[in-house]
RNA sequence: CGGGGUGUAGCGUAGCCCGGUUAUCGCGCCACGUUUGGGACGUGGAGGCCGCAGGUUCGAAUCCUGCCACCCCGACCA
């Protein structure tokens, strides 16, 4: 197989396609939109979940886990939840299977019909709730700060790689407290904690800010979004975080008597993050060569390659390089020596690169003379002649420089696309041509933004958190406006 | 589920319209040798129910019917 990307610039959706398969991040598993996630891919996932997780704890939240299948009565409980949702699910109507007459194929037993349907849960909302009406009693039971890792499954017509896939890994939390303000606040930390979580491990910047009616989950009262924007200029919802005010407390009537003694319902929120932010990382920072990942994502954040003719000279320059990893482990960089005889320099750094590592060490006969190595950037492409001594240092600090290079480059690039718009022709034709945000007028109702979705595809992202109140009238309508909002296509 | 398209080796493909030797080519894979500072080269080799099931025919990858799968555009969506 060819390793050569399609360019981005060509067909960036085929870009995508063949750069998430040849940096062996992940593929499809040949079932309906259900995905593999490969070794390489899943170690960024597992690098993501453990720094989430600290973030969690230290926001004082704990880990449950909660069945896979739900029974389909739990979800007759909250209309509108069912109205946002539970429409393209999986189902499990039978518990076992049998051979054939015939002896040649496995079938279902119909006579296994299951009384009540299973549904595999498409998020855990429902059967969550069902365990906090037996947990929540009184007030000294909240605030109740519960979070889940797991696989849920929603069954798209349509999917594509990490961005949609039938069957995806996410981190869901659910909590439950004793007032309004508090879930308020809840909600917005956790939308700050993956705000932060993006910028700093993923590199990514996001606009904080809040979903119209119309694109909010449902049951919630308010969905917090964190919007990125991928290369191709079309953004990309990251996390979400709701308030959901007491719509489930009322649908699983779960109350709580408060001091003086009376029965309340308490007040919830969710928010969740998935595998999709891979897909995001890849979107934002790679380029023709392959995947550039963050320094603080990398499984292999330096990788160590060896040029040379004969077996006395690999010797050597193990040698140097075992040392090199030596002190580079010490200072907690990830390092791999590919010393893989099977493969040629050449090759082996067009795969790294590939598999976007952000820093290659290669080391020859010329350095073992000169005690020097080269040293390669992933982000820049550019490489130098370095000495052996202090290269420890060295890298420490590029590793932080390419970090925080990666985010300046990508908020540059965001910055400059999000377009202020005044006029629908001109709303069309930024769309068309350089895509992005448009930061436009609009009247506040779900008609105006389904018409402008109808006739330009483009739908409200969000309404940002630091947009400034500004008197103008509706991109489309023409009708008052008190505030821009942000609008783009997206994934 | 509506509209369009495609199924040939692990991957990408030619052949199909107009039926006829042993199904084409590239990448990858295996063996040996020479190589190794940006995806090496040579020689040899393995690998195919041509998506599945029927039909037409002396003969089907090719024509016909049905089914299945996948891709693109809608609907759905983290």
């Amino acid at each position: 197989m060819s390793k050569k990307l399609t360019k981005r610039s060509e067909d960036y959706s085929k870009w995508y396609n063949e750069l998430v398969v040849k940096a062996d991040l992940a593929e499809n598993s040949g079932v309906r939109g259900m995905m593999i996630i490969k070794p390489y891919g899943y170690a960024i996932w597992e690098k993501m979940q453990a720094e989430l997780d600290k973030m969690f704890k230290e926001t004082g939240h704990q880990n449950a886990y909660f069945p896979l299948l739900i029974p389909k009565s739990y979800f007759t409980k909250e209309a509108s939840h069912v109205e946002g949702f539970a429409k393209e699910c999986a189902v499990v109507t039978h518990y076992r299977l049998k051979t054939s007459e015939d002896g040649k194929e496995i079938i279902v037993d119909e006579k296994a019909k299951l009384e009540e349907e299973l549904i595999i849960r498409p998020t855990s909302e429902t059967i969550i709730w069902n365990s906090y009406k037996k947990w929540i009693q009184s007030y000294r039971d909240l605030p109740l700060l519960i979070n889940q890792w797991a696989n849920v499954m929603r069954w798209e017509m349509r999917t594509r790689l990490f961005l949609r896939t039938a069957e995806f890994l996410w981190q869901e939390g659910h909590t439950a407290h004793a007032t309004s303000e508090e879930a308020v606040k809840e909600a917005e930390l956790m939308h700050e904690v993956y705000a932060s979580f993006l910028k700093n491990f993923m590199a990514i910047p996001v606009i904080k800010g809040i979903k119209t009616e119309n694109e909010r989950f449902g049951g919630a009262i308010e969905t917090y979004t964190i919007e990125a924007l991928m290369q191709d200029g079309k953004a990309l919802q990251a996390g979400t975080s709701h308030f959901l005010g007491q719509n489930f407390a009322k649908a699983f009537d779960v109350k709580f008597a408060t001091k003086d003694g009376k029965k309340e319902y308490v007040w919830a929120t969710s928010w969740g993050v998935t595998t999709r932010l891979i897909g995001a990382l890849v979107m934002t920072h790679s380029d023709d060569n392959g995947l550039v990942l963050p320094p603080n994502l990398a499984p292999i954040q330096v990788v160590i390659v060896p040029i040379h003719r004969n077996d006395e000279q690999l010797d050597a320059i193990s040698v140097v390089a075992n040392n090199i990893m030596k002190e580079l482990r010490a200072q907690g960089v990830s390092v791999k020596f590919d010393d893989n005889a099977a493969y040629k320099p050449g090759y082996k750094f067009a795969e790294y690169e590939l598999k976007g590592v952000p820093l290659r060490i290669a080391i020859g006969p010329r350095d073992l003379e000169n005690g020097s190595v080269e040293l390669a950037r992933r982000d820049t492409l550019t490489k130098e002649f370095t000495q052996q001594n202090g290269l420890t240092d060295k890298i420490v600090g590029l590793l932080k420089e390419i970090q925080d290079s990666l985010y300046e480059k990508a908020l540059n690039f965001r910055n400059e696309h999000i377009t202020r718009v005044d006029d629908f022709a001109e709303f069309k034709n930024i769309l068309e041509t350089k895509g992005g945000f448009i930061s436009a007028h609009w009247d506040g109702t779900v008609e105006t933004e389904k018409e402008i979705k109808k006739l330009t595809k483009a739908t409200i992202r969000c309404i940002a958190l630091d947009a400034e109140n500004e008197q103008g009238k509706c991109v489309l309508t023409g009708s008052p406006s008190v505030k821009r909002v942000l609008f783009a296509k997206a994934y």
